[in-house]
RNA sequence: CGCGGGAUGGAGCAGUUUGGUAGCUCGUCGGGCUCAUAACCCGAAGGUCGGAGGUUCAAAUCCUUCUCCCGCAACCA
């Protein structure tokens, strides 16, 4: 079985802030469990790289728009591997081979008649170089300067979007899971498919950054059919002709997207795949956005984090982890210093780490060196462990059926608890005291096969941490259920997280803006 | 009346579809334990579920209305 899984490119404008890097973390978590579950993955991402705002940015800082992409897009892929991620391929919309097919595709859709000549009539402001909509002005006026618009018309390329209306939204209600979370299917349908689809301008004269309309030069592919199809042209599409790959992948399993371009993604790309006949992605996921506190993340008001600080901070699993399990699945999350360390404190460092050095140093200090065995002298007690951790697998794969990736988490967490709580049930220091020592290796054992599970669990979502428990438990062992004859023999065992001293923590990282600010 | 989402103990959230003693995690307070990272386990306090009105034997949950916050409102990636 297959499985095609897709971040949104980011756009190279600049340096991506942790909520950016929230997608490919998702992402990553998905992949990681499908391929756990046996599934051939492949995992897109990539960088969108075309547009005025990005050549604008270069002639900024005077270099060549093709210097400052390459500068960006290396950046937001040393972020993504910092994060490590798990990516098959990170693709770029400057690479000669996606242009080429931009071209193919866009010739097609000219040919076909779904692309026209036509002219954009717009509201433009000549200081700001930029076109308005009626909505997007402040008075009647530039949002920008404030100065009186003129209305304009511009030679463009249009796409027939409404051709295709009545069997994009048949398509859209005969499969209630194409859009998710449901919220975002009602606001497209409600505000664009119901209205009536305009036609999409997909050509630009105004700059010239961009993919050459192979047969008027005037003209740059505009961003829609330039950056959506990056999802094809990677994996062998032409419509010239296309791989045997191509078929292999294609159409994708999942599209993880931004809540704000869930539009392109739900209403234009499909459209442009049913002009190419191309079967639609099964699943366009628009997950929701990270907020500080209660602000979105901007670099006006200052507020922004950014992923590899954050690492630096508090490591790679931390913030992956806080990502994972803390943002709900539809609604926006919340993100502040305060609460990625209490979340460290209480979930990673006390239920976690601390399950894991208390077992372990109670294993070398009850039995050092020796070969730990399952003696299976077992009371009623032991039973409602060893179910938990049974049931773990199924539990977390209904959560992650639904990309409740939090719950699922959650699930892993409970059985931690789980194991806490049973240690302090059966006392191991008092079997031991009382020289109950098959009793206490059976305990012992429970716990190590336990927390062997958990880790096989966490390895999706903190692969690095997973990896250590087990080298600390000295197993390959990779079953998700629990095994009753498995053996065990620990090595040395140092905590994994450690706890935070909060109050001085936010102390440093105030200071440290501080300096930022002057410096 | 543009469309949609949200408002639940100090914090972050679940519960609303299919009305019936208000739940989880954190924090606070008290107790227990000592293997462990002031950790772990148990218990308690704390909410008239944004406001008002209605339906009902019964509403966080259904209806009406109001207030506040957020996203979208089409070419901005």
């Amino acid at each position: 079985m297959k499985y095609y899984i897709s971040t949104a490119i980011a756009y190279a404008s600049g340096k991506p802030h942790i909520g950016n890097t929230y997608e490919i973390v998702l992402a990553d978590a998905i992949a990681r469990f499908k391929r756990q579950k046996g599934f051939d993955v492949y995992f897109q991402t990539g960088t969108d790289e075309h547009g005025e705002k990005v050549s604008k940015k270069a002639m900024e800082a005077g270099i060549s728009p093709q210097e400052y992409v390459d500068n960006v897009s290396r950046e937001i892929k040393r972020i993504w591997d910092l994060m490590n991620t798990s990516y098959d391929k990170f693709v770029r919309t400057t690479d000669a081979h996606h242009k080429k097919v931009v071209e193919h595709i866009f010739e097609y859709l000219y040919n076909k008649n779904d692309i026209y000549l036509g002219s954009y009539e717009g509201l433009y402001c000549t200081p700001c170089e930029s076109f308005w909509t009626e909505s997007q002005l402040v008075d009647g006026k530039c949002p920008d300067c404030h100065r009186e618009v003129q209305k304009r018309s511009e030679e463009a390329y249009f796409f027939r979007l409404s051709k295709y209306q009545d069997q994009l939204k048949k398509y859209i209600m005969d499969h209630p899971h194409f859009i998710e979370p449901v919220q975002r299917k009602n606001e497209m349908i409600n505000n664009f498919i119901d209205v009536g689809l305009q036609d999409l301008c997909v050509s630009r004269t105004s700059f010239d950054w961009g993919v050459k309309v192979p047969f008027n030069d005037k003209h740059v592919v505009y961003v829609w059919i330039d950056a959506l199809s990056n999802y094809i042209t990677n994996i062998g599409y032409d419509p010239l002709g296309s791989s045997e790959e191509f078929t292999k992948w294609w159409p994708a399993d999942l599209h993880l997207i931004g809540k704000d371009i869930v539009r392109f993604h739900t209403i234009y790309w499909p459209i442009i795949l049913m002009a190419l006949d191309l079967p639609l992605p099964k699943q366009v996921f628009g997950h929701p956005w990270l907020l500080m506190g209660q602000d979105k993340m901007s670099k006006s008001k200052g507020n922004i984090m950014y992923a590899d600080d954050l690492v630096e901070m508090f490591g790679v699993d931390a913030i992956r982890y806080y990502l994972l399990s803390e943002i709900p699945f539809a609604n926006d999350g919340t993100i502040t210093y305060e609460l990625i360390m209490e979340r460290i404190n209480t979930d990673l460092a006390n239920i976690l780490g601390n399950l894991v050095h208390r077992t372990i140093s109670m294993v070398k200090k009850y039995f050092d060196e020796k070969e730990l065995n399952n003696k299976k002298v077992k009371e009623e007690i032991d039973n409602e462990l060893i179910e938990a951790v049974n049931d773990l697998t199924k539990k977390v794969d209904q959560k992650m059926d639904n990309l409740e990736i939090g719950l699922a988490i959650e699930e892993i967490f409970e059985v931690l608890r789980k194991c806490n709580k049973y240690i302090d049930d059966t006392t191991p220091w008092i079997l031991y005291k009382n020289e109950n020592l098959e009793r206490l290796e059976t305990v012992m054992y429970n716990l190590l096969e336990s927390i062997r599970v958990c880790a096989v669990m966490l390895q999706p979502f903190l692969p690095q941490t997973s990896e250590e428990i087990l080298r600390e438990l000295n197993t390959n062992y990779k079953e998700e259920q629990f095994l009753e004859n498995n053996i065990y023999k620990v090595k040395d065992s140092k905590p994994i997280f450690n706890r935070i001293d909060i109050p001085k923590k936010l102390e440093e990282i105030q200071k440290g803006q501080d300096k930022n600010v002057l410096g």
